[in-house]
DNA sequence: GTGAAAGCGCTAACAC
DNA sequence: GTGTTAGCGCTTTCAC
């Protein structure tokens, strides 16, 4: 042991990986890691397997197919423990690689649990039903929605469902120049909202389905002078720093992206215990009021 | 070979490393992910490894001594090929690593040059006097500056000694109430904006040493209706997105995160390969002159 | 208990 | 060229 100090060893993990047949990391496979959904969810990843001696193999695709190709191979050749991904375009590969790799996979902020993927998410329509609805209680009836590409699973199609839920169920009806969809850019946002002001009857309250697109349609009514939420009334989906930095402060549906890695660590620790298996964990939302909604006396 | 793919044989990268001595991978060490500038910085890095057939294990240490330590240990023990290291809190044990360890290694953002560890930074002195210079040239006197933690060399003392410099090359005096140290985060930019505003003779410009703290800042004036930029202007540092999301947009100083990460990638590589060392590479920085800056006619 | 040996899956070096 | 073997640094097994 004193020669161990004097001549500083360290014992080499690799050799030992090799007949344990454990490398104590897990592979994060994410297209951005510049983005407010999935930083904090990586470290909410990092900070329950660190504490059972996992680290992280970061995996960053760009949203490209190649690369999630690539790293997927990866995975399996340098003999990853577990994998957590997000933000997936090509559900195809994954299923196989999760029947064919052994490997333990969990899948964050996407619907896969139809292919018996461990997932955990939140209830993107219930979330944006709730939204919707606290426009309508608030006296809104003309209520656009701006919304995420619609081939988007949970930020697209589910926040829409949940919108047209709502109104549904409001008995109000939505005019078809109040529906558009953007594309995550607060540029896009700018630019919807510029449609929106021009149609005939405007609306009085718009629902943004991503908080960045929300700020671009905050900032198109700054520039031109349309008072917020005096002339129209705004609520994104989020509730990323920047909704509580601009002025008016926004509201917005509050998620929790280091919970979805928290849990998400959590659940693939599981798997590799071989407990359980197969699960789907939702994660809890809910609404933040700040200054961008008027209440309307009908 | 037809074998191979029938029974979708995997190499094990585990074993071939062994051998190899070589595990294609390098360790990145951040604080924080959820960063306006590590992020990027990491996806700069990532970029420009993975053209070369190398992955990244990342290690996020919150800060923390214990955590920095650790990873280092673990960096040796996984037998990483390289490291790249960015807001460091305890230089000594880095110093000690890279002396021991005997792995490439390389610094961002953070002057280490002096232990001859290669690194890659701005010039932020010269910077912040830019900065500082620009406010001067358009009348500005009455300038006062919101500091990052002056422990930290880079964002702290080296923008605040820039912007010494400037004042004191214009030949104008600047007051001690002028001089506020900040902690990094939105509040302290609001609340040193609430002490600059209670000074006897109030500044009419501040240079605030990071954008966040900068919107804080803002978002102070904007509470408190006093115009931007009529009665205060304002200059950041870092150009964060956020910076032209709020609204007045922020004149800030220009740097490219990304372009951090994708030079220390390349200088790794280089180390890698036996090439250079020792070296020291400085990015270029730039003004962005938006809505927050008024010229004064003395 | 302490010590020697086998083997994890690969690559390199050596034969044939 | 094709085939065999040694050995990377560790853990586990088996013997003593």
């Amino acid at each position: 042991m004193q020669i161990v100090k004097e001549t500083g060893y360290q014992p080499n993990a690799i050799a030992r990986s090799l007949v344990n047949k454990q490398t104590l990391v897990i592979g994060v496979m994410i297209p951005d890691i510049g983005n407010d959904f999935f930083s904090p969810m990586v470290r909410g990843i990092e900070q329950v397997v660190s504490q059972f001696g996992y680290s992280l193999f970061l995996a960053i695709t760009e949203g490209k197919l190649e690369k999630e190709l690539k790293y997927l191979q990866l995975f399996q050749e340098k003999q990853i423990d577990g994998v957590v991904l997000s933000g997936v375009q090509y559900q195809e590969h994954i299923r196989k690689f999760a029947k064919e790799s052994g490997i333990p996979l969990v899948v964050v902020g996407q619907e896969f649990s139809a292919h018996q993927i461990p997932s955990v998410d939140i209830d993107n329509v219930k979330a944006a039903y709730d939204a919707t609805r606290f426009l309508l209680e608030k006296g809104h009836e003309r209520i656009a929605l701006i919304s995420a590409p619609l081939i988007d699973r949970s930020a697209g199609r589910d926040r829409y469902e949940g919108f047209l839920q709502a109104m549904r169920e409001a008995g109000v009806a939505v005019r078809d120049a109040y529906l558009i969809e953007g594309d995550f850019s607060p540029n896009s946002g700018y630019e919807s909202m510029r449609q929106l002001c021009g149609v005939e009857v405007r609306p009085t309250a718009v629902f943004v389905a991503t908080d960045r697109m929300a700020v671009g349609a905050l900032n198109y009514l700054l520039d031109h002078g349309i008072g917020v939420p005096e002339e129209m009334s705004l609520i994104g989906f989020d509730d990323i720093e920047l909704a509580s930095l601009v002025r008016p402060a926004m509201c917005s549906v509050h998620i929790e992206p280091m919970q979805f890695g928290s849990e998400s660590g959590k659940l693939l620790l599981a798997l590799l215990k071989d407990e359980m298996t197969n699960t789907r964990i939702t994660i809890p939302h809910r609404l933040i009021i700040r200054q961008t909604i008027k209440t309307l006396n009908k």
